[in-house]
Order: C-alpha cells, then sequence, then structure tokens
RNA sequence: GCGGGUAUGGCGGAAUUGGCAGACGCGCAGGAUUUAGGAUCCUGUGCCUUUCGGUGUGUGGGUUCGACCCCCACUACCCGCACCA
C-alpha cells in the first residue's frame, strides 16, 4: 500500500476541524496547560519554512499535554499592523484593511495545512476594533496613571520611511526596515515610563524560568549600574550634579564634560566667553546622525566652556568643564566628573586636550593607558581614602559625601522611556484628544474602540504627521471635559502595543465586556510555555512583561509575570548556510515541501534538523530521509502480529524509547527522540514482526511529531477511538536497564578487550572477570598491576608497570 | 571595546556527576532487485596503515588511572550591544 500523505493529510485535517479536536475547554477543573507561539506578523511574502520551526516544537509539548491529560489551551492569531502592510497598500492603491484580510488568508490557510493543533476558535487579529479596543484600553489606563506622557525630544528619525522610530529599531545607525540613514529630529512623542518598571523587570528575573541568555540580554538591556550622585559646585555659583559609578577615584577628577544638550550651558551663556564655539559644536552634534556619532566615536571632540570652572569637592582644586558628545544627555545626569587614570574615553580625551592625568588607583601605568582595574587597585594620592581597596574607598567615599550633603548613593539604568507614537496610519489610534483650555483628555471608555477613519491616502506626510492629521472631520472634535473645540491626536501606536497583552485575549477572546475575565484569567494564566525568536528579547518579551506588571498593578491580572518560561529557537538557513532571503534565491517554500512530500515529513524534518536553540541550514536530501522513516512506518502494517503486551525482545528497546522521547520532549531535545524512534524502528525491522501492543505504544509517541500519518494507522488497524483522545504511554524504569552490558576493559586507558557480563555485576566481580580475558593477557604478561579501576556498567581500567 | 554563543567525519549532528568518540540521518562505495532509477532492500563507511597497529573532538599547556567534557592561556567564526560615565 502506498503512502499517500497528499489524501492522508486532507482527510485528517478535515476530521479534526470538524470534531474540534483541540480547542481548549472551558471545564476550569481540569488541570491547565498553556503553550504559546508568537504569533506571526502576516507577510505578503506568505509562510516561510522559519514559521514551522516553533510551532512545530509547542504543538509537540501541546499534543504531549493532552495525552497526558490537561486541558490545552495553544491558540493563534495576527500581528497585522505594521509598516510593510501599509507600504504595500500605499504602493498598489488597496486598503491595508483587505491587504491584511488577504496575507492573513494564505497565511491561515499555509499553517492548517501542517496540522497544528491551534484552537482556531480563539484566533484574534490585532487590527480587529474588537481587539484593539482593549489595548487602546490598556493604553488609556497606564494615561490615568501617569505612565504615559508627552515629550519633546530628540527622536530616531528615519529619512527614507519618513517616520519616528523607536531606539530598539535603529541597527547600526540605519533603519532596521528600509536601511536608510537615521538622523535626529526634535519631536512631540507619547512615552510609556517602562523604566518606573526597570527594578521589577530585572529582580523578577530571578522568579522565572527563561533560558539563561534571554535572562543575560535583558539584563544588559535593563543595564544597572550603581555608584553615587556628587555635586559639583560652580564659579557661576550652582551645582553641577553628576553619576558615576566610581566615587573612590574623585580625587583624580581632572575635568569635567557636560552633554552638548545639556541645559547649564543656556543658563551659563552670559559667563560663557567663546560662546560662539560652543553654540557651532552644539549645532554641529545636534545635525550628527547616530551613525556618524558611532563612525567617530574613538576620535574625541569638544570644546572647552570658557568663564566657568567646577570645583573639586574633596580638594578644593578648580577644574575646567567641557562639552563633548561622548556624553549623552539621556544617561545618568547627562554630565560627567572626568577621571582619565582611570577611565578609557577620559583619557583619550585627556591626551588629545592635554589635561592632566592622575593615578589614584595604583596597579597599572596611567601615562600609557586608563587603569580601570576594580579587583586588585588600591588607592593612592586620594587624601583620607589612600590604602584603601576601591570596594573600601567607594563606602567610605559615599558615606564622606552623605555627611557633607554633597552626594547620595544612586542607581542607574541603560534602559529607556518607550517611543510609543508612529507618524503612521497603519496602527491603533491614541485615544486621546487635546484641548487648550485642559490640555491632553482621555476618550470616555465607552467611545471606544476608536476607530481607525477610512481615508484617501495613507501616505505619510513625510513632515513628521500622521496621514490621520489631514482628516479634519475625524480630527476636530469637542473636548470631551469642556465641550470646546478639541483635536484628536493623530499619530498611532507602534507594533508593539498589540503583541504585548495578546495572550491574554486568547483566554477569553469574545468577552466584550473586558479584556478577558477574571475567571479565565485566574484559570489560564501565566502562559506556561512561551517560545519564539530571540529577535524578540528586548522588544516584545520586554514590553510585554511591561504591560503585564502594569495590569497587575492595577488588578487585572492575577500574576505579576506573564510567562512561566520561555525558551527560543535558532533560525533556518538556506542551503549555502546563509539566511534565507529573496535576494540571495535560497528561500524554501513550505507548501513545495507539503505538496513533495507532505506535512508530516516537513514537521519531522524541521525537529530532526539539528539543535533546536540553534541556527541549521536545510538540505533537501535530509528531507527525503525523514520521508523514508515515515514510510517504513507505514510499512509496519505489513508485519503486524496479535498480542497486546511487548513481545520479548522489543520490551527493553520501548521501554528505553519511551522515556527518551518523554524526556527529550521537555528539554527541547526533538532531534535525539526522533533519533531514538527511528533506532526503535530498525530494531523492529530487523526482528521483522511488531505486536498490535507495540504500534499502538509507537503511534502515540510519534503522533506528537507526525500527527496524520499516525492517525491514519490508527483507524487502518482497528485499534479504536481516535489516536488523539489516547494517553500518552508509560514506561519502568527498571526495563529500561539493560540485563547483560558489555564492559571494556582498559590497561592504562587504552581499550585493549570486552566482556559481556550481567548488568548489575559489582566492582569486585567486574576485576575478577576482566583479568580472565585472554585478549588482555599479553599486556599482563610480566608486569605488574598497580592500580584497578571498575565502574560498574562501564568500564575496568587497570594500570600497569 | 563589552556581553553571549559556537568549534566533533565529506555534511547535519549525537555523546555530561570525567568512563567504548562519531548514536540517528544525509552523502558516498559495493552488492541485490529492476527494461530503467534521483525507487526499494542488504553490506560497508573518522583518518593513516596491506596487516599488526597507530591516530583522532579549533590551538598550546595543565589536572587525572582516564578529558569533546574540568582548569589556564590562545585562535577563528556567529549573534547582540555599543562613548551608558
Amino acid at each position: 500500500m502506498k503512502y499517500d500523505y497528499t489524501a492522508i493529510e486532507k482527510k485528517w485535517q478535515k476530521i479534526w476541524a470538524k470534531k474540534n479536536a483541540f480547542a481548549a475547554s472551558d471545564d476550569y477543573t481540569k488541570p491547565k496547560y498553556y503553550a504559546l507561539v508568537e504569533f506571526p506578523y502576516p507577510s505578503g511574502q506568505g509562510l516561510h519554512v522559519g514559521h514551522p520551526r516553533p510551532y512545530t516544537a509547542l504543538d509537540i509539548v501541546a499534543r504531549k499535554r493532552r495525552f497526558q491529560g490537561y486541558n490545552v489551551l495553544f491558540p493563534m492569531g495576527w500581528d497585522a499592523f505594521g509598516l510593510p502592510t501599509e507600504n504595500y497598500a500605499i504602493k498598489n492603491h488597496i486598503h491595508p484593511e483587505i491587504v491584511t484580510k488577504n496575507n492573513v488568508e494564505r497565511f491561515k490557510k499555509q499553517i492548517q495545512s501542517l496540522g497544528l493543533s491551534f484552537d482556531w476558535n480563539r484566533e484574534i487579529n490585532t487590527t480587529d476594533p474588537n481587539y484593539y479596543k482593549w489595548t487602546q484600553w490598556i493604553f488609556l489606563q497606564l494615561f490615568k496613571k501617569g505612565l504615559a506622557y508627552k515629550k519633546e525630544m530628540a527622536v530616531n528619525w528615519c529619512t527614507g520611511c519618513k517616520v519616528v522610530l523607536a531606539n530598539e529599531e535603529v541597527v547600526g545607525g540605519v533603519c532596521e526596515r528600509c536601511g536608510s540613514e537615521v538622523i535626529r529630529k526634535v519631536k512631540s512623542q507619547w512615552m510609556l515610563k517602562i523604566t518606573e518598571y526597570a527594578q521589577r523587570l530585572l529582580d523578577d528575573l530571578d522568579t522565572v524560568d527563561y533560558i539563561d541568555r534571554v535572562k543575560v540580554s535583558q539584563r544588559n538591556w535593563i543595564g544597572r549600574s550603581t555608584g553615587a550622585q556628587v555635586d559639583f559646585s560652580t564659579t557661576a555659583g550652582d551645582k553641577l550634579t553628576i553619576f558615576t559609578t566610581r566615587p573612590d577615584t574623585l580625587f583624580g577628577a581632572t575635568y569635567m564634560v557636560v552633554s552638548p544638550e545639556h541645559p547649564y550651558i543656556e543658563k551659563w551663556a552670559d559667563k560663557i566667553t567663546n560662546l560662539e564655539e560652543v553654540r557651532a559644536y552644539q549645532e554641529a552634534s545636534a545635525k550628527k546622525s547616530d551613525f556618524e556619532r558611532t563612525e567617530l566615536a574613538k576620535d574625541k571632540t569638544g570644546v572647552v566652556l570658557e568663564g566657568v570652572q567646577a570645583v573639586n569637592p574633596v580638594n578644593g582644586k578648580e577644574i575646567p568643564i567641557f562639552i563633548s558628545d561622548y556624553v549623552l544627555m539621556s544617561y545618568g545626569t547627562g554630565a560627567i566628573m572626568a577621571v582619565p587614570g582611570h577611565d578609557t574615553r577620559d583619557w583619550e580625551f585627556a591626551k588629545k586636550f592635554h589635561l592632566p592625568i592622575i593615578e589614584v588607583v595604583k596597579g597599572g601605568d596611567v601615562e600609557q593607558e586608563a587603569f580601570t582595574d576594580c579587583e586588585t587597585g588600591i588607592l593612592v594620592n586620594s587624601g583620607f581614602l589612600d590604602g584603601l581597596s576601591v570596594e573600601e574607598a567607594k563606602k567610605k567615599i559615599i558615606t564622606w559625601l552623605e555627611e557633607k550633603g554633597l552626594g547620595t548613593p544612586k542607581v542607574n539604568y541603560k534602559l529607556r522611556d518607550w517611543v510609543f507614537s508612529r507618524q503612521r496610519y497603519w496602527g491603533e489610534p491614541i485615544p486621546l484628544i487635546y484641548c487648550e483650555k485642559c490640555g491632553w483628555v482621555p476618550l470616555d471608555e465607552s467611545e471606544l474602540p476608536l476607530r481607525l477613519p477610512e481615508v484617501e491616502n495613507y501616505e505619510p506626510t513625510g513632515d513628521g504627521e500622521s496621514p490621520l492629521a489631514a482628516m479634519e472631520s475625524w480630527v476636530n472634535v469637542k473636548c470631551p471635559h469642556c465641550g470646546g473645540p478639541a483635536r484628536r491626536e493623530t499619530d498611532t501606536m507602534p507594533q508593539w502595543a498589540g503583541s504585548s497583552w495578546y495572550f491574554l485575549r486568547y483566554c477569553d477572546p469574545h468577552n466584550d465586556k473586558e479584556i478577558a475575565s477574571k475567571e479565565a484569567l485566574e484559570y489560564w494564566t501565566p502562559v506556561d510555555w512561551y517560545n519564539g525568536g530571540m529577535e524578540h528579547t528586548t522588544l516584545h518579551l520586554l514590553y510585554s512583561r511591561f504591560w503585564h506588571k502594569f495590569l497587575y498593578d492595577i488588578g487585572v491580572v492575577p500574576t505579576p509575570e506573564p510567562y512561566a518560561k520561555r525558551t527560543s529557537h535558532g533560525m533556518i538557513l538556506g542551503e549555502n548556510g546563509e539566511k534565507m532571503s529573496k535576494s540571495r534565491g535560497n528561500v524554501v517554500n513550505p507548501d513545495e515541501i507539503v505538496r513533495d512530500y507532505g506535512a508530516d515529513t516537513l514537521r519531522l524534518y524541521e525537529m530532526f534538523i539539528g539543535d533546536f536553540e540553534k541556527a541549521a541550514p536545510w538540505n533537501q536530501n535530509s528531507v527525503r530521509g525523514c520521508k523514508r522513516f515515515l514510510e517504513r512506518i507505514y510499512g509496519l502494517t505489513e508485519i503486524l502480529t496479535p498480542g497486546n503486551g511487548y513481545s520479548k525482545e522489543l520490551e527493553g528497546p520501548f521501554h528505553r524509547t519511551i522515556k527518551k522521547v518523554s524526556e527529550d520532549i521537555e528539554s527541547l531535545k526533538f532531534n535525539t527522540a526522533i533519533a531514538a524512534m527511528m533506532a526503535l524502528l530498525n530494531d523492529i525491522i530487523a526482528i521483522g514482526k511488531i505486536t498490535q501492543g507495540e504500534l499502538r505504544t509507537l503511534l502515540v509517541l510519534l503522533n506528537p511529531f507526525a500527527p496524520h500519518i499516525t492517525e491514519e494507522l490508527w483507524e487502518q488497524c482497528n485499534f479504536g477511538g481516535m489516536l488523539f483522545e489516547q494517553s500518552w504511554p508509560a514506561y519502568d524504569e527498571e526495563k529500561c536497564k539493560e540485563e547483560q552490558v558489555e564492559i571494556v576493559v582498559q590497561i592504562c586507558g587504552k581499550v585493549r578487550g570486552r566482556m559481556t557480563i550481567a548488568a548489575d555485576s559489582d566492582e569486585q566481580a567486574l576485576l575478577a572477570a576482566a583479568k580472565g580475558i585472554p585478549e588482555i593477557q599479553p599486556y599482563l604478561a610480566g608486569k605488574t598491576i598497580i592500580k584497578e579501576i571498575a565502574v560498574k556498567g562501564k568500564l575496568v581500567n587497570l594500570v600497569v608497570k
């Protein structure tokens, strides 16, 4: 009988859909399991072979959990707002809503052809007004709690897309999407105060089960550092406050630097005698793009402020103040004390401007390079700190500063507030109204969703205003507060908004009273296992943790963290080992694989391709290998024999395979789980027969990986009921053990012989048996055994002389 | 520069309280079957060597009876961040 995968896969997909086989139940008394994969952006290119890798992995987990008796929630949806759709709409004069609808249809069809056990009753779409109503609602709560604010600020302006980008969307100084140069431009933007949650986002990483590299990335991104804030008095009669992580080096501060945007420059304008030069420098750095700033990173520039000096609080010495763009306004206080002896950047600057370098921590040669080691150095030239270690000196100087009222301990974070506005059409409208009298007034919740208006033209205006701004009838409204004339906010939300809470909506997707019912959230959250790309670690993953914590604070969700466990998959590369892309011509289309080999083969191959967490190149021949495996499974019906138990020869292999597959699924080792099943199949074929009981077990084990073929064989063999309704097979630890094992006999660590012996033989028995085997006799003749090592079940090593 | 990761046959990859390196699959070689094979089945397959044997997990050291695995010092490649005071 031929393995007609096309017919089999269509048949079972239809049956599962009809039976609603994978719907999560609303019976909240059962144990639950919430498995989640990142919902895709439905791009115009259709599904990519990269998509099925994580989807299949968690589908395997979901299917295994159902067999284990859990009520499983495994949902799918569409993160459909975003620039590519909008750009496509502009280019082809099709409404983005239509573009989205078409793309979603295609994606859904493709995903469904893979036999993934998603609960399609809970499908969501971020562009659906019934969905974004709640995205807007959450924004209003943030606004009401003071966590959304508008700020004039230098933003990343993409010269290609004519749109403001988040810091995270700028890669290497250019636009992540179009590659155009990004420059700095001052605009009024909505911001979300994620920084207010920095410490909790950091601390609570200890409470969740994320793979290490995700935790490390988030910690680095949040970038906590501890130090001190210190006030330097100036000859202008005021105080300049700086942040430093090395207060111990205060005696080595020989000059100060403020950022070109620092407000004190205005304040001191009438005292600065070289104001023209300073202004010129300010302008020059304002014009620099981020790219230029990083390009020129090595070459320090700056201008001294003539007419104003600072006073080092520890020794009363007057020191010069510079402006330089190596000091960023966005971190700390926008001003630093420069300690060229012990900071590489300050050292470079000091060398260039011939400023004094004082050694205050002994251990290096500060004339050659900055000595930045905090572990070994001893303080020198530092008055009352002399002789102390760096750690001791830090404590002592902070105490001293506090006593004198000159400084305080201080914690700083690299994490910055989230730029939340976009001057684009295809996003959630921000539900706020600006009134001259009342300021920013939130829309009443009863007015939600605030729908996107129909417009003729979605094109960005290029002057930084959203296309919505041109819609006079939509923009001009009455103030909800005073009834006077007012205007709507015309910016929309970034793509990250809808994905920051979507996992909550799956719990109760049709609720029109709240984001999800209390009961549903209480039961389903947190997500038990969330898998997604590493590229979302510092964006989506951090943003959604922030929103979740906020929702927890206002009593909407019952848990402080959204995801109990987070894993991440590697990319699938082209056959040439490069990233798949149209321009490289190495893209593999999943539809063709499904057509030529079947969905089960595609699933199996993507799980077998290599370590799930690492990138792996596609290999068409290996796809064939997986197909061969399934064909041989299909052929097992021809050697099927009656009997419910395991045959004597296969009992051990079956128990071992059940154990291996059960454990490997939990630790993302899908490749070795499949290898174990392949090895078992080789054993079965070598023996030449399989009992009904054995085949039942094998089909259940393989079902999460290859659901269609296994369900088909289950039916063909009349095993009763549907395969997806069965239980996960159990194994007996005792029966996993081999009775006889082969023991290696080594002489001086080299394998010289082997013996087969009862697996439970103890060390004495092993040694006695080993000494008797003929192969090693030549190596023992005329020698003395000086050491004997025996390891149960493994080997014997005799050291001779 | 900083942070993270990786390095094992022709290829993808297995192997952990330190104990037979190369499971499983691909490819390749030989054979069977076939009108035919890019189908199927069987056998073999790290490298060197006719054999005996030797040798082998990026490089150089070390610890150990024994190291892909632990320690020290390097090299190469990949990813992320990047003047964060």
